[in-house]
DNA sequence: GATGAATGAGACTTCATTCAT
DNA sequence: CATGAATGAAGTCTCATTCAT
């Protein structure tokens, strides 16, 4: 665990995380050795397992920073959104609005990846299921029952279906178009299923 | 002798495939060794490779194979149907009624690795691209322009954009599910999702 | 050893050999498989087994039959010759008419190889040099001595140092040019060779 | 620190080198195994690949510098050496005063087996050739052409062609004695040989 | 702490040989 | 007899992990 005492080490961390995460990236979390890793980031075999004591745990590690990033950079773009609408049409506009490079498709199959991975290691799944449910499901249940409380959305919708919905779009969309390059298209996709969801919901 | 019938080689090839989507379900494919496969499937190391000249050879018949069938699943259930909102109800029904079992999650996890999989290695994404295009989108592209000539579906849609809606809901929906162990959720999940797409699709 | 009697499995076997040292010769013993041959000859795996032991021993009888044909061939061009000299220069005419096609070259490697090979294992050895000693240095001693009894070479040489000094050049020149293409160079070098050793041997 | 020096890994090579070389004596090439070179040098069978990243690489390496160590050898011998007689002279002494140990033999039968290998793999007959013209034979053809141009040698005497047959017949009789185990009549050979060549190349 | 040489279990694959048909 | 599917021992090579320096 980080000791924020030690900026150092904290940042070498970091470091080593980053290029784990460039390497799973690009061959995927098996055909990535613990050499690749050590050779992009330019340090040495041993100490490597200063920091992880296994691969393992560098991934599980790793996606976990990578949640937590992905809800600053969440909470970051929220900062000037009252209202549970202008919460949901951000949420939409940030993921509507990235660009399909080469580098965003490698962080989404490394996210998927570990989905599936993680799917099969009984370890793994239970902090999978509750990193879900207690960050992504529950970060947009709040969202809707803040909007059914001030009446934006309609009251009879049920928070947990729509979240999942929600979510379950996302990845399948983002999935997608890890592999399919065409950038137009998703963006379509992506302004369509806003649409959708946010008529499923708000109150007329 | 052991010139053995076409029939029966058919049958061992067939049996070999299943081992190992078995086996890949279970452990996915990198943690899945050959040795997992010959154990499975009771015969001896040497012989799989008189079917497949590798893993990866092997890998890839196996999710041929498994598209093919997907599609001839889908067309026998639609003997039956002959407008395109028949299609498409059928179709969201096929999914509906999945049961969530422990085998059903590990097809959807083999399916959505492979999918990621392609993406790293240059001829594997051109033939699954190939597929999605040519099988997957084609498919729904033709169900869609049925309903618009004959006045069920708007004029308006863009077939190409719902079909690839349709397949990243789809996508999205199983992704999830093959983790979560939900089968109500995924159920009312498949409902509405039915809804929002045929509510977008339908004249009136 | 061949049945005479039965005719066709004679020539089964020697169509058996013959695949043999054509792939041999290409490949090499140890990188030649068994399914090269059964390819080769248009056989069947199991039959090679009916008329071979092993792969060991098809490759002993196999050298076994190259010697008996190789001195076949050499009496049959000795049939006109009488003395001893017009023995030894039909000899190095032989050699020095070869034309180095790739197919020669591959024949002398599979020699040489096998040579190498013999020397490896003991009871191979003893076969070899039992050969080279009782056929090729016995065969080259009988003119020698019959020069020497004639008056046409000079009664001090020994005959075993010449033999033996013959057969070494031959696989010294054969083994250079089954690597080296320069047929001119070939024929000019056994040329000179020839001279040597002639002049050697002969009474002025 | 495992960060060692360069002379170390200088001396571990050569000791893989050493060890493959003796095990490539026993049992050719082809039938040692990577386990037989790492159990003779007493190291792991991991490590090799951090040297040679494949067993033909290390085959490859190891004829090299063997190559290298010959000619290192030979002008060790030469230091003395003024004349082109001289180092004919002492070329022809280096041969003729081995003793026809079973290690020597051994050494033989990789080199000519590396020869007859080299012939079957195109990337490998190449740098064989370049090897053979570029050393052997122009280390020669420069005795021959000083010796001309000194007078020792005849003018008329082809210096390609005397290369080629003094390399021929070193060949070919050491390829005989490293079967046939007859220390006498190899010193008797190389005399004669030497005899002939010389008498061949001098001036009177 | 940092380094990278060393380890060895275990992966994929090949292939001589067998044997049921 | 002939066939070729089946076998499994054994080969090459990889790579996560350790540990002496």
């Amino acid at each position: 665990m980080p000791k924020v005492s030690d900026d150092y080490k904290e940042r070498k961390r970091e470091s080593l995380l980053e290029s784990a995460l460039k390497c799973f990236g690009e061959k995927g979390f098996h055909s990535t050795t613990m050499d690749d890793i050590v050779a992009y980031s330019k340090t040495s075999k041993g100490l490597i397992y200063n920091y992880f004591k296994s691969k393992e745990e560098l991934y599980l590690e790793l996606m976990q920073e990578r949640t937590k990033l992905t809800f600053e950079r969440i909470n970051e773009h929220f900062k000037n959104c009252e209202t549970a609408t202008e919460k949901m049409r951000e949420l939409f506009k940030m993921y509507r609005e990235i660009t399909l490079t080469e580098e965003w498709r490698h962080l989404i199959r490394v996210h998927m990846e570990f989905w599936i991975n993680s799917a099969r290691h009984e370890n793994l799944q239970n902090i999978m299921l509750d990193r879900y449910k207690k960050q992504y499901l529950q970060f947009m249940n709040e969202i809707i029952e803040q909007g059914k409380k001030s009446g934006e959305f309609k009251k009879e919708i049920q928070a947990e279906l729509v979240s999942s919905i929600f979510w379950a779009y996302i990845d399948g969309i983002c999935l997608h178009y890890s592999v399919v390059e065409e950038d137009e298209l998703y963006k379509q996709q992506f302004k369509q299923t806003e649409e959708m969801i946010m008529n499923y919901i708000l109150t007329k």
